[in-house]
DNA sequence: ATTTCCTATCTTTTT
DNA sequence: GATAGGAAAT
């Protein structure tokens, strides 16, 4: 028996789960009552109960959760047995799925996945084209129809409003004639094969015999589709999730699911843990009196482990400003406490509020890592060089194409490029095939010409070194060095900062090519990868250190000692928007969220004003603060704290500044 | 064709 | 207060 599993060290309820290894079984895990490692020693019971690894599934959301799980398992049981668990995300399960058959669904085989800045670019054009601009058509709004449209099944033309639907049509055209599908597509087709292919359904149920899937709140109707078909007789299946954690609603998924489970997987052991050991009492009775007022929810009440605790604080600020300022000396003084800077988070409801948390924390010079910030595959100078990667691998991609066309601007303006894609649509054929096309160069001008004549030098020239054997990713630095590529991209750049994170940004994914390929992957799997990796952050974030700023929605499945919670203002947490789609329940639960984060010390705050879009607004405080049990918390006062303190801790902290400044 | 300067719009949340 | 997209200037 391999050692670091121990089930011993499991309560009752997780060791049930642990040995309750067939047929299907349904976990209801709360907030922090150890469901990760409960997954991870289930799934490690499966390979000490001689289940061959590659027969094992894990499904999860993110890549990140997916790396984590793999990580705990291995070091349960080995490097070498868990080598061939697969644990990955719905959508690269679905890449996996399409790679091997995604003929049968009448796409080639070396597909591309469409995702970020490149789909919004595709609709954004269509809705020009379509005339939808003067409607002040957004395209998160179209693309947000199509998905919804996709996710349950009906056809694009079903779209209510007309002008969505006539640009969904053309937006699916447009994908089907660059072989491309999308990331509902991806799920739609793995579906589709699953279904309509039955040697396919027979290969994958024989090769996963036993499936966990993890969030399982967060499945909308067609990943529920998906596990149906993919799990067949004696269903192993076993889903973990908590209701009071569904937080994606936006996204299609649906509670329901885990009344359907039940549905469709027969008699499922139905296994529930409710003893929380992460947070303590005071945490936990907020966090209990506040998820009690959503209706239609599983009755459930998180017991603790720890009891007591501080009084989860609740202090009010006269503005963002002061907010800010506040806890970054809130974190300074209970450093000295002998906390560590990764013992500290701060949570918030949009991205927008993150600015002046980071320029305090700049200020006072305290590393900060972010998570949920943008993405680093949708920054700009990133897929720019990634489009040159998709150049080298295949040019006729119009997209990837169009993208670096001219970037940096070598001569090529909107007239030529708007000529080029006309003919390419003409003739029915891609914009690289155009531009090598004699037929389609004489109307140009020679300056035209010219450049265009240099452009396609250069990608053959390149194309013909990665042939003739050098590394892919020297080929691709030597081509960004010929067109002067970072030179001009500095030239972009305002501060020395953005300078600097640019830099960075391109050569790491040079570097990440380089990586990519010396382990046996092709350019095109290269790409894929990074398209379903929209989680990636700059940096591994476990490896920076710092204060963690966070979103509510990046926050779940994480835990800190001490968690700020910031915003708590009607408008922001319940969002404004929640109030005209009647989502308020669900921002109620991102709320829950949020406090069970916290392991030892809570504190919220929420400000009398705030400035938006430049402008200082007055605030009412969230309508879930009245909700909460009062009995458990310590309300407090900007102005009397600071008032208090100033006569005390601030002017000690004060002289002791200067004392080190001194020295 | 490219740069620069102005203006309208924006803020949920993400695989 | 940033940023993207358009008009005007180079």
């Amino acid at each position: 028996m391999a050692a670091g599993f121990d089930i011993s060290a499991l309560n009752k309820a997780q060791r049930e789960a642990v040995m309750t290894l067939d047929g299907p079984v349904l976990i209801l895990a709360g907030a922090g009552t150890g469901k990760t490692r409960t997954v991870t020693c289930r799934m490690s019971a499966l390979l000490e109960n001689g289940v061959a690894s590659k027969n094992i599934l894990a499904v999860t959301f993110t890549n990140k959760a997916a790396a984590e799980m793999r990580e705990r398992v291995m070091e349960m049981v080995g490097k070498k047995r868990g080598k061939d668990l697969t644990v990955c995300t719905f959508h690269s399960l679905c890449v996996r799925i399409l790679r091997r058959d995604i003929e049968s669904v009448g796409y080639k085989k070396n597909f591309n996945i469409m995702a970020g800045g490149d789909q919004t670019g595709i609709i954004r054009q269509l809705i020009v084209r379509k005339g939808g601009a003067r409607e002040k058509l957004k395209p998160a709004e179209v693309m947000s129809e199509i998905s919804k449209a996709k996710n349950a099944e009906l056809p694009l033309t079903g779209i209510e409003d007309d002008l969505i639907a006539e640009i969904a049509v053309a937006y699916q055209n447009e994908l089907r004639a660059q072989n491309s599908i999308d990331f509902d597509d991806l799920l739609l087709l793995g579906e589709k094969i699953l279904r309509e292919n039955q040697a396919a359904r027979d290969y994958w149920r024989d090769l996963f015999r036993y499936v966990t899937v993890d969030e399982f709140q967060d499945t909308n109707s067609l990943q529920m589709r998906l596990i149906q078909k993919l799990v067949g007789e004696p269903y192993n299946i076993c889903v973990v999730g908590d209701d009071d954690q569904s937080i994606y609603g936006w996204r299609g998924a649906d509670t329901a699911n885990i009344l359907q489970f039940e549905r469709f997987f027969p008699n499922p052991h139905v296994i529930r843990l409710e003893e929380n050991y992460r947070s303590t009492e005071a945490v936990l009775k907020v966090a209990n009196s506040l998820i009690k007022h959503n209706t239609g929810r599983r009755e459930k009440q998180l017991r603790p482990t720890i009891m007591g605790g501080d009084l989860v604080r609740l202090v009010t600020m006269p503005g963002d400003d002061e907010e800010a300022e506040w806890i970054v000396q809130e974190i300074v003084a209970q450093r000295e406490e002998g906390k560590t800077l990764e013992d500290f988070a701060i949570l918030f409801r949009t991205n927008g509020q993150i600015r002046k948390m980071e320029n305090a924390l700049r200020e006072e010079k305290i590393p900060y890592r972010m998570v949920g910030a943008q993405s680093f595959y949708d920054r700009k100078e990133v897929r720019d060089v990634l489009g040159y990667v998709q150049l080298l691998a295949d040019p006729e991609k119009d997209i990837a194409l169009l993208r670096v066309l001219n970037t940096p601007p070598r001569g090529i303006g909107q007239n030529t490029t708007m000529l080029a894609l006309d003919y390419s649509r003409d003739h029915d054929c891609s914009v690289w095939k155009t531009l090598i096309d004699e037929g389609f160069l004489a109307d140009l001008s020679t300056r035209a010409t010219g450049a265009i004549a240099k452009f396609v030098q250069q990608v053959e020239d390149h194309q013909r070194m990665l042939v003739d054997g050098k590394a892919a990713a020297e080929v691709l630095d030597s081509w960004l060095r010929e067109m002067d590529f970072l030179p001009w991209l500095m030239t972009q750049c305002k501060t020395d900062k953005e300078r600097d994170a640019r830099n960075e940004a391109v050569s790491q994914t040079i570097g990440d090519v380089k990586v990519a390929t010396q382990k046996g992957k092709s350019l095109q799997e290269f790409l894929d990868k990074t398209a379903l990796d929209a989680d990636k952050n700059d940096d591994d974030l476990d490896k920076k250190s710092g204060v963690t700023l966070i979103t509510l929605h990046a926050s779940k499945g994480l835990e800190y000692p001490i968690v700020f919670l910031v915003g708590l203002e009607e408008g922001i947490l319940p969002h404004k928007r929640s109030q005209e789609e009647g989502t308020q329940d669900e921002e109620r639960r991102l709320l829950y969220v949020g406090i069970t984060r916290a392991k030892q010390r809570l504190t919220m705050t929420y400000c009398s004003t705030r400035v938006k879009y430049g402008k200082k607004e007055a605030c009412e405080p969230s309508s879930f603060l009245p909700e909460l049990d009062h009995d458990w918390i310590d309300e407090e006062d900007y102005d009397d704290l600071m008032g208090a303190e100033a006569s005390d801790d601030d002017l000690r902290s004060f002289f002791s500044g200067i004392h080190s400044a001194l020295e």
